[in-house]
DNA sequence: TCCAAACTGGACGTAAAGTCCAAAAGATGA
DNA sequence: TCATCTTTTGGACTTTACGTCCAGTTTGGA
């Protein structure tokens, strides 16, 4: 379990609570800041981590904790918890700290309670009813794209078409397999191998 | 890193956010769920999870997805993220996802719009191609609709329910059937019945 | 309270979904 | 042209999801 290893969830959390709130990876072993994401401190990974605390820490049940109240220099209050994460041999290895800038959720709270209004939302029309006729367009516009027809497809041209066509979902359809077989001109066993390959190298579409 | 290491992030995060969100961690190998907190979506450990290619997150530059946004059975909008967890030879091992219920910050949409707003729909591709998205509209609008929760729907409901269901295509998508009747909260057989009455009267629509 | 209708969990047969392989068909280059 | 490498094919085979069925239990009304 290292960093980068970690690094994922740091971020991710950082982008829920953004810009409200503060993730910290502590490296026990150190005592420093392993890592930081969206610091409203103004910390930097290296840093000292002055948590210190941890044979605290390992007296309890559990290793969460929180959520616990602190202040910023600034007067800023924050919700905080923490999680221990401990290594094969259950030794404290890290601390993951998320601390939560209540002031927002504060001032807001107390203009909220007037106004209630509902928010419609307008549901999407998704994945295409007949996906037959997704399965065609798809296979046409790329005939046309290409100026050749299905049956003289190269190989990776079929390998991209198919590739767009796991994506647009037309393979998550009930019995879709043989028709995509037959649209693109290969066998069943070819059209898996293909799938395969598809989705082991995802084809980076420009987006 | 196993499940047990990664728990006191699970436990931390679900009391920093509690009651407003649940924590799922989905084991990758199995596609089940191998551990979940404050649970708002009332699945268990060893569901499936319903997560789609893990090959597609591979393909991108960071293993950290979302925000995006979600729909609950019962109506609630969510904010979701997710982080990929790789083990030491880079392979993908689990799925930390935090969902966040907004429907209380939504009434405040304003006001916190920095917090909700962020919800550029992006990583569409990575969970199963968007039915259970459908799903879950359809079963919200006619919760709403009835104004009586799931569980208490009657006979008829659920077949008037179903029925758009099934009409809306969702039951001709891959793997859908558990999880319709998980939304309907019947069992799988009964779900068969109900979906046997539902296509022999086709609950004419007046078109 | 009792009955009939409906639901449940599980067993079961079937049909797709996927995997695998040996042989055929195409490519490639000397 | 021949030898070799790659890809495709058809088919056998395993696994997974679908759909049916049934006995036991629950539920909602009369």
């Amino acid at each position: 379990m290292t960093p980068e290893q970690l690094a994922p969830i740091g971020e991710v959390l950082a982008r829920l609570l953004s810009p409200h709130a503060e993730v910290v990876l502590h490296d026990s072993a150190t005592d420093q800041i392993a890592a930081i994401w969206n610091p409203l401190s103004g910390r930097v990974p290296g840093d000292p981590s002055l948590l210190g605390e941890l044979d605290e820490l390992t007296a309890t049940a559990t290793d969460a904790y929180g959520p616990y109240p602190k202040v910023l220099p600034d007067g800023r209050r924050l919700s905080s918890v923490s999680a221990v994460l401990r290594d094969d041999t259950g030794e404290p290895k890290y601390v993951l700290c998320v601390n939560v800038d209540r002031t927002a959720f504060e001032s807001a709270s107390r203009l909220l309670a007037a106004f209630a209004a509902p928010i419609s939302a307008q549901p999407k029309a998704f994945f295409e009813h007949d996906w037959t006729e997704k399965l065609n367009e798809l296979v046409a516009g790329y005939v046309q794209e290409r100026g050749v027809p299905v049956e003289r497809l190269s190989r990776s041209d079929r390998l991209e078409l198919l590739s767009r066509l796991d994506k647009a979902g037309v393979l998550s359809q009930r019995k879709s397999v043989p028709v995509v077989a037959r649209a693109l001109q290969v066998s069943r066993s070819a059209l898996y191998q293909l799938l395969a390959e598809a989705r082991k190298e995802p084809h980076a579409d420009p987006a």
